[in-house]
DNA sequence: ATTTTTATTTAGATTTGCCTAAATTTAGTT
DNA sequence: AACTAAATTTAGGCAAATCTAAATAAAAAT
């Protein structure tokens, strides 16, 4: 029933690669994600098809079964809460939490994470803006639109982040950018697709595509 | 300058089993305490020698140099911490903690650690009343002597526990006895050393010497 | 001072998770 | 349709941490 650590990382490489799309995901995209060789990856691929947790065929990707889905779920809501703890409780930034929570999302211990929710009151979402899944490994489906479907003259708040690299996380930080923050769509500059932007009543301010397609906000 | 958890385990048992008697600790001491085989003991004990962890002579036992000594007092600082996070905030009985904290102390992230000592506002004593070394590697030398050295009519009060097994823990709790228990001796029953006692002023009761050698206690 | 028992070490294997290099399959291109 | 390029798998190996069984050293007992 339990995993080691390993096995956990892969099921959540599978899980968010996968999860947008919920196409089979190649060797070689979760070589990169989880920074090995394809030939590892081949062979605990084959290992998580024989304990059920994915459904792997020869050179056609894998994908995780109920089972794997579950599992998963788990470990992310581990990741998830313990993020939370760092950023409310320990005073931690958004852009510090990720490599903590990556080692503490694989202690076992399942009434130490159902404390952990009960000392947070029960978050629904991460430091990040990401829906935590509840204790039996079901979770809200992201609905809030990235910045970029946004048309000028609309007002949102930040909600989100779609990618929560240390570096973008940083950049954000910089900007004065957070979960929260509230903007005004200024203009969008047809050649780029970047964005003018009025943050918190402020100042306008520029940020590129990049950044736009990896905000979810929600209108207001 | 890492080790694995393995190593980490090593250490802090090595520690354990030496730090009252300053003497070598054999390889099968060792082998009990981790629940392995002798041989696995040898092997690993080399390893930790080539590190410099241990002073290791063959058939001569084993004992940590400064350097290994060090590397114990932070894994047994951050296991301590995590027990007094686990009971003070999470509310765990302290006879429930020891398997979590045993996880938990191999998260290696030095600030993570700092923060919640400051989170628990830098506790002296887990909740065993073992005391916590600092992030030198300082610890306090326990001065406090077992219940077995009072002698009738005195009084003290419970500030510690030898023996920190989820077995005496539980008798502990279904005798009301804890932490900060209130006791005076009434009387030592000379055939087997047990004795007799009032404890928080309620009624007398008897305790084997099985458990007045494994209760440190402060006279009042 | 031998002998026996116990403790410890060595030798050889196993499992997990990873690697490199070579082979194979699939996908893309002429 | 054949061929090249890219992706994937296989084969063989390695390091960590463990094991069992056999050999050796130390301690205890006669």
């Amino acid at each position: 029933m339990a995993h080691t650590q390993s096995e956990e990382n892969y099921l959540k490489a599978i899980y968010s690669l996968s999860v947008d799309t919920d196409t089979p995901v190649s060797t070689n995209a979760l070589a990169e994600r989880l920074q090995t060789q394809a030939s590892s990856v081949t062979d605990m691929v084959k290992k998580l098809a024989d304990k059920k947790l994915v459904a792997y065929q020869k050179y056609q990707g894998v994908q995780l079964t109920e089972g794997g889905l579950h599992s998963a779920l788990k470990v992310i809501r581990k990741h998830r809460l313990w993020e939370t703890f760092l950023v409310e409780k320990l005073h931690f930034g958004w852009d510090e939490v990720h490599d903590m929570a990556e080692q503490l999302e694989h202690v076992q211990a399942p009434e130490l994470t159902e404390r952990l929710n009960s000392f947070l009151d029960f978050p629904a979402h991460d430091p990040h803006g990401d829906p935590i899944p509840d204790a039996n490994g079901h979770i809200e489906p992201r609905k809030a639109p990235t910045l970029d479907h946004l048309k000028p003259g609309e007002t949102a708040v930040v909600v989100g982040v779609l990618d929560s690299s240390t570096d973008f996380l940083k950049y954000l930080n910089a900007e004065s950018i957070g979960l929260g923050t509230h903007l005004e769509v200024l203009e969008i500059i047809s050649f780029d697709r970047s964005m003018r932007l009025r943050l918190d009543g402020g100042q306008g301010q520029t940020v590129s595509a990049a950044v736009t397609k990896n905000l979810f906000v929600k209108r207001v």
